[in-house]
DNA sequence: GTCCATGTTCTTTA
DNA sequence: CTAAAGAACATGGA
């Protein structure tokens, strides 16, 4: 039986903030903003923006992904970007709905573009995040990608190889600083570093180049396989739709520790770095190759 | 009541 | 000085 008890909470990293992404562009591309509702101030960066009257009037261009940011622009020309932090949830809801308790921020849209069956329909986009380490970013005609690295999912090997050989830090956590490479969390972390067979304390700077090669096949594989199947779910993680993920089941290393490997069946080993838990399979992850 | 999970940002240490 | 490690943040659930 591998469906141990839904215990940890869900943090949304790139294939999860993909799937929102992907579920949201069809509602909101076209669709104008009516009104604005903030319950929490604090939610908001830079400190102090007024954002209702930025957004009201206005209609969504277009909404992408960039790292874990889900980033909306307007018909104006402004953006601004929606981090979902741990608990973050961004759904499309009937205005009847009743709101869930840590709604922070709704958007109440007139209507959706392009909308081929039945009547147009309005719609409210609401943000709710119970941890509250997510938060809503005014960037104005500033582009998204502020302190950031490449993406993982068009990383060229030559690349990833030229920043792994920057630092001697531990390559789980060099995977883990958003300023190297922009997307993966702790759970993708893991299994990218499983799949590509690199014990996760190995130095980022003595990783042979077959392995840093490896590495990054393994990233695009695993990200891919993950965003097919709509992102992990551990408890809180659902689409714009309100629906879960169904990547949990096939993880190979995340939160399974004491659980027999995959590939090999030798137990799953948990560790404590940068205080994070880090899962690796002892025999097929060695150290230095 | 205690501990834990997590991403980002800020602070401290080496 | 730089690089890396560590603390803080919030909060529901075990």
């Amino acid at each position: 039986m591998d469906a141990p008890p839904e215990r940890k909470l869900h943090v949304p990293e790139l294939p999860e903030v993909q799937t929102v992404v992907t579920t949201l562009r069809p509602r909101l591309t076209g669709a104008r903003v009516v009104a604005v509702h903030l319950a929490r101030a604090d939610i908001l960066s830079p400190a102090g923006t007024d954002l209702p009257p930025l957004l009201t009037g206005r209609t969504v261009a277009s909404v992408d992904r960039r790292a874990k940011r889900i980033v909306f622009t307007l018909d104006d020309g402004n953006r601004f970007y929606i981090h979902l932090g741990m608990t973050g949830q961004l759904t499309v809801e009937s205005p009847e709905a009743p709101p869930k308790n840590h709604t922070h921020l709704t958007i109440e849209f007139a209507e959706a573009a392009r909308r081929m069956t039945g009547p147009a329909r309005p719609f409210h986009l609401r943000f709710r995040d119970p941890r509250r380490f997510g938060g809503v970013t005014w960037l104005g005609a500033d582009a998204a990608d502020q302190n950031l690295g490449p993406e993982p999912l068009t990383l060229r090997p030559a690349r990833l190889a030229k920043l792994l050989g920057q630092t001697r830090r531990p390559i789980k956590s060099a995977l883990l600083d958003q300023t190297m490479l922009a997307g993966l969390g702790n759970i993708y972390a893991d299994e990218c570093l499983f799949l590509a067979r690199i014990h996760p304390l190995t130095p980022s700077n003595q990783i042979a180049a077959e392995q840093v090669a490896a590495l990054n096949r393994a990233i695009k594989l695993t990200l891919r396989r993950a965003i097919r199947a709509k992102g992990s779910t551990l408890r809180d993680f659902v689409d714009a739709d309100g629906a879960a993920g169904g990547y949990r089941q096939k993880h190979a290393v995340y939160d399974r520790a004491a659980e027999p490997c995959r590939r090999c069946k030798t137990a799953i080993v948990r560790i404590v770095l940068t205080g994070r838990s880090t899962c690796f399979c002892p025999n097929c992850q060695r150290a230095n190759g």
